[in-house]
DNA sequence: CGCACCGGGTTCTGCCATTCAC
DNA sequence: GTGAATGGCAGAACCCGGTGCG
C-alpha cells in the first residue's frame, strides 16, 4: 500500500490533509468483513475499524497494514490509548520512530493504561539501572513488555527467580537476553524448573536445585523453551553420544548446558554431519564422541559454517587431528580464521611445530604476536 | 615473560496456535 | 464467537582477557 510509506515520509509534519487517502482501506475492510443479511439485521453490530484510531496511528507513523495483519481486533476497538502510550514512552526517552515501530509490531500496546505501564516499568526498573536500557529492549522486542497485562505475575516471576538464588546480575542478563521469560506465567517457569530437577534426579544427581539453577544461569534461553523440546534434546544427546546416566548428568551441568536449548532435529542433523565430515577425514567414532563431550558447542555450528571452517583450516595446512585437539579455533569466524592464516603463512608460521593455539586468541593478542614474529630478530 | 587454559561477555524475535474469559 | 492472554516454534556464533604455570 503506497499510502503508508508516504505517510511515514511525512512523519512529524502532522499535515492531516495528506491523510485522506488512507481511508481508502476502509471500504475494502467493510467488504471483506460484511456479514450475511440475517446477521447484519440482528443485534450484532457490524464490526468495523475505528477511523479516528486509524488516523491517529497514521499521524504517528505507524505501519497500519502491519498492525492490522498482526492484531486486527485492536484496530476495531472503540477506545484505545495510543496517545497516552506515546507520551509515556516519550517521557521514558523513546523516539517517535521507536514508538511507531513498537505499535506497528505489537498493536495491543495501545490498549494498556498509563497506570499499568508505569507499574510494569517500575518492576523492570528493579532490574535495570536506566530507562534507556528498557527502551532498547522494547525497541528490540515490544512483545516482551506488552504481551501480558498481568503485573502481579511479573512480580511473582521476579521473586521466583530470586528465590532460586539468581543474583541481580543473573536477573539483568536474563531480562536483557530472554525478556520473554518474565512474561511467561509463573506456573510455566515453575514447570521448567521442576522438569530440570526431575531430570537431575532421574540421572541420579544429588542436588536437583543446584542443577536447575546452574542450567538456568548457564543457558538463559532455557526458560523460554518448552519442556517437551528440552527433553527431546536431552534424549538426542544421550542417544547420539551413547552416554550413561552419570556421563549425561555431567555433560548437562557442564558444557552441554549451552546447547540445551537447540532443537533436537537441528542437533541430530549437525551431529550426523559432523560424523560424516570427520569420518571422511579419517577420524574414529570414539574421537568424535570425545570431541563432542568436551566441546558440545561444536553442535551449535550449522553444517555449512562448520564445513567452511574445517575446510579453510585444512587448506591452511592444519590437520584434522589438531582441530579435534583444539576445537575452540572453530569458534572464530571463517573470515577471521582465513585472515589469520594468510598473515601466518606470510611469516612462514609452522603449525606442526608451534601448534594452532595462535588462532584461538583475541585480536589484540594476535596482533601483538604477529608484530613479534615479523620483527627481524625473530626469524622462524 | 609468554603461553595455554578456561570461563565469561554479547546474544534471541516474530510469528502462529491454542486456550481463556467474557 | 471474539479478542486477550499465553504457549510454542524455527533460526543458528563470535570474541575477549584473567590467571596460573613453566
Amino acid at each position: 500500500m503506497a499510502a503508508v510509506p508516504g505517510v511515514r515520509a511525512l512523519f512529524g509534519l502532522h499535515r492531516s490533509g495528506m491523510l485522506q487517502r488512507s481511508f481508502g482501506v476502509i471500504p475494502v475492510q467493510l467488504a471483506s468483513t460484511c456479514l450475511p443479511m440475517r446477521l447484519c439485521s440482528s443485534k450484532l453490530p457490524v464490526i468495523r475499524e475505528n477511523e479516528d484510531l486509524l488516523q491517529n496511528l497514521n499521524l504517528m507513523g505507524v505501519d497500519v497494514r502491519k498492525a492490522r495483519q498482526r492484531q486486527p481486533g485492536v484496530l476495531r476497538k472503540p477506545f484505545t490509548n495510543e496517545q497516552g502510550l506515546a507520551r509515556f514512552l516519550q517521557r521514558k526517552g523513546a523516539s517517535l520512530k521507536v514508538i511507531a515501530s513498537i505499535i506497528s509490531r505489537y498493536p495491543r500496546a495501545i490498549t494498556r493504561s498509563i497506570e499499568h505501564m508505569e507499574q510494569r516499568w517500575q518492576l523492570w526498573r528493579n532490574i535495570f539501572q536506566t530507562d534507556a536500557e528498557i527502551v532498547t529492549i522494547l525497541d528490540r522486542s515490544p512483545e516482551s513488555f506488552f504481551r501480558s497485562s498481568d503485573n502481579e505475575n511479573l512480580q511473582k516471576n521476579i521473586s521466583f527467580l530470586i528465590s532460586l538464588g539468581l543474583n541481580t546480575k543473573d536477573l539483568h542478563r536474563l531480562l536483557t537476553t530472554a525478556p520473554r521469560t518474565f512474561s511467561n506465567s509463573l506456573e510455566l517457569n515453575k514447570q521448567m524448573l521442576r522438569f530440570l530437577e526431575d531430570i537431575c534426579a532421574e540421572l541420579g544427581g544429588t542436588n536437583p536445585e543446584q542443577f536447575a539453577k546452574t542450567i538456568i544461569s548457564r543457558n538463559l534461553y532455557i526458560l523460554i523453551r518448552s519442556t517437551k523440546r528440552v527433553r527431546a534434546t536431552i534424549n538426542t544427546l544421550r542417544t547420539s553420544l551413547d552416554l550413561n546416566d552419570s556421563e549425561l548428568l555431567t555433560l548437562l551441568q557442564g558444557p552441554g548446558s549451552e546447547i540445551l536449548d537447540l532443537s533436537s532435529e537441528y542437533l541430530k542433523n549437525n551431529f550426523s554431519h559432523l560424523e560424516l565430515k570427520t569420518a571422511s577425514l579419517g577420524c574414529e567414532k570414539s574421537e568424535i564422541k570425545k570431541l563432542v563431550i568436551s566441546y558440545p558447542m561444536i553442535l551449535y555450528i550449522g553444517t555449512d559454517t562448520l564445513n567452511s571452517k574445517i575446510d579453510c583450516l585444512l587448506k591452511g595446512g592444519i590437520t584434522i587431528k589438531q582441530i579435534l585437539e583444539k576445537p575452540k579455533v572453530l569458534e572464530y569466524s571463517t573470515q577471521n580464521i582465513t585472515g589469520r592464516l594468510v598473515e601466518l603463512k606470510r611469516v612462514g608460521y609452522d603449525f606442526q611445530k608451534n601448534g594452532i593455539n595462535i588462532l584461538d586468541c583475541s585480536r589484540k593478542r594476535f596482533v601483538a604476536k604477529m608484530e613479534k614474529l615479523a620483527s627481524p630478530a625473530n626469524s622462524l
